[in-house]
DNA sequence: CGCAGGGATTCATCGGAGGAATCGGTGCGC
DNA sequence: GCGCACCGATTCCTCCGATGAATCCCTGCG
C-alpha cells in the first residue's frame, strides 16, 4: 500500500467515522501530513486524487473542504472516463442510457412539474424552428436535444440516475453518437420522437412515456456499431 | 486551469488521439514532465489522480502503463465514491441497481451458459444449507446473496451494466444493506425469490426473469428509508 | 542450457524554498 | 457611523534536488 493510498483512506476514514462532513474544512496540509505520517509530497498526491474524484475541494489561499458530496458531483469523474473510450465500446454504454432513462421517463410522468413541461415545449419549439430553416443548424439541433433528454432525466426525481445519465450521455460522448449519424432524416425522426415522448408525459402516461423512450433509444442506438470491432476495447 | 489539470488533460490528448492505447507506456516522468511543461511534482500529482480514477497504472521500477480501460476497471473508482454515500442515500442508489439488475436478468435469460446456471445453482443450495443450520451462519448468507447476483449480472452480457452493479452494489454496499435488515424471515424470503430467478434463467423466459428479479429488489428496496432523513446528503 | 549476480532504469518518498491567492483586521476618507 | 482600500497572515501551488526501493536486462558462471 503506497503512501498516496494511505492517505486517500485515511480521509475516506475521516469521513466515514464522521470526523469529516460535507462542507467541513480539513486540517492544514503541514498538519494532516504529519497526522497520516508521509510527508507534504505524498499527502498532496493523494489530496489531488480524491479532488478529481470529486471528494475533495482546494482553494489556494482559503483551504480544503469535502464537497457536498452529491451524486452529481461524485459522478462527474466517470464522465471523464467514459469519454476515454471510442466509438466500439459505445453501444454498451447507450444500453445503460437507454434502460436508465426509461425509467426516469415513466418516473417524470407522474412528477413532472409544469414548469419543466414548458421548458421542454420550448426546447422541442426550438428544435422544429432549426430543422424548418436551411441549411439545417446541426449543432443548434444536437443541443436541444441534449437539453431535452436532460431535462425528462431529471425529472425522474433520482439524483443518481440523473447524474449518471449525464456522464454517459455527456457532451462527447453526444457529440461522437451524432458524427456517426449521417442518415438522411435522423433528426426528423428524433424530433418526431421526442414530441411522443412529450405527449406522454403531458399526459402522465408513465407507461407511454416509458415506451416512447425506449422506442427512440433503440432507434438511436440500432445505428451504433453492433460488436466491438476485431481491435481490443481499445481508446480511438 | 491548474498544473496538475494540464497533465490530466494532456495524457487524455494522448489516449484519445491514438499516441497511447491500451498496455502503452507512458514516457518516462522527467520527460513527459519536461514535455506537459510541468515539474515532476506536479506530473505525479496528475499521473497519481488518473491511476485513482484507473486510466494509468505505475509499477515501481518499470514503468507507467495505460491501463485496458475496460469498463470494469474504470468504474472500479465509482465503487470508492459510492461508499461514501450514508444510508440516507441508498435508496436512489438501489433504485439503479434495481433497473440495471432487472435489465441483465433479461439478458441473462438468453445468454446464459450452461456453466454459469449450474454455479448460480450450486451458490443456492449452499445459501439453502446455511439456512438450515442453526443458527444461521449470516456472513455465509450475504456471501452467496452477492455471488449469485454477480453471475446473473455478469451473463447479462453488458460490461457497462456488470461494472456499474459492482460498484453500486458492492461490498460496503451489500453489508449495510444486510445490517440494516433485522426483520424475521427476509432470508428465506430472499432465497425463494433467488430461486424463482434461476427457474426463470433456467427456462430461458426473460420477461420472467425481469419480473422475478424486479419484484426481488423491491422487496429488498422497501426496506430501505424512504427519504432524506432531515440532514443533508452526508456521509454517516 | 539454466540460473545467479549486478548494473542501469524507473518510480516512490522526502525535505525545503519561493510564489500566488484568499481572508480578515486596520486605518483612512466621507 | 459607514464604506472602502490597504496590508499582513494564512494556506495552497509549484518547483528543485536527493535518496531509497523495485524491476528489468545483460552478463557470466556452472
Amino acid at each position: 500500500m503506497s503512501r498516496t493510498d494511505e492517505v486517500v483512506d485515511g480521509v475516506r476514514r475521516m469521513i466515514t467515522g464522521g470526523e469529516l462532513g460535507p462542507g467541513d474544512r480539513l486540517p492544514v496540509e503541514k498538519d494532516l501530513a504529519e497526522r497520516l505520517g508521509v510527508s507534504r509530497g505524498s499527502l498532496r498526491e493523494g489530496v489531488r486524487a480524491l479532488t478529481v474524484l470529486g471528494v475533495l475541494d482546494t482553494r489556494q489561499g482559503d483551504g480544503t473542504y469535502v464537497t457536498s458530496l452529491d451524486p452529481a458531483r461524485l459522478m462527474s469523474s466517470l464522465q471523464f472516463v467514459v469519454d476515454l473510450h471510442g466509438d466500439t465500446s459505445a453501444r454498451p454504454f447507450h444500453a445503460v442510457r437507454r434502460v436508465l432513462e426509461t425509467e426516469a421517463a415513466g418516473l417524470a410522468a407522474h412528477r413532472i412539474t409544469p414548469e419543466a413541461l414548458e421548458q421542454a415545449r420550448t426546447v422541442l419549439d426550438q428544435a422544429a424552428r432549426t430543422l424548418a430553416q436551411q441549411p439545417v443548424d446541426h449543432p443548434a439541433f444536437i443541443e436541444a436535444d441534449t437539453e431535452f433528454h436532460r431535462i425528462v432525466a431529471d425529472q425522474g426525481g433520482n439524483p443518481v440516475i440523473t447524474a449518471l445519465v449525464e456522464a454517459i450521455a455527456g457532451r462527447t460522448a453526444r457529440e461522437r453518437l451524432w458524427r456517426g449519424l449521417h442518415e438522411e432524416g435522423a433528426e426528423a425522426r428524433t424530433q418526431r420522437d421526442h414530441e411522443a415522448v412529450w405527449r406522454a408525459l403531458a399526459a402522465g402516461d408513465a407507461e407511454a412515456a416509458r415506451v416512447r423512450m425506449a422506442a427512440h433509444l433503440l432507434d438511436v442506438e440500432e445505428t451504433l456499431p453492433l460488436v466491438p470491432a476485431d481491435a481490443p476495447d481499445a481508446a480511438e
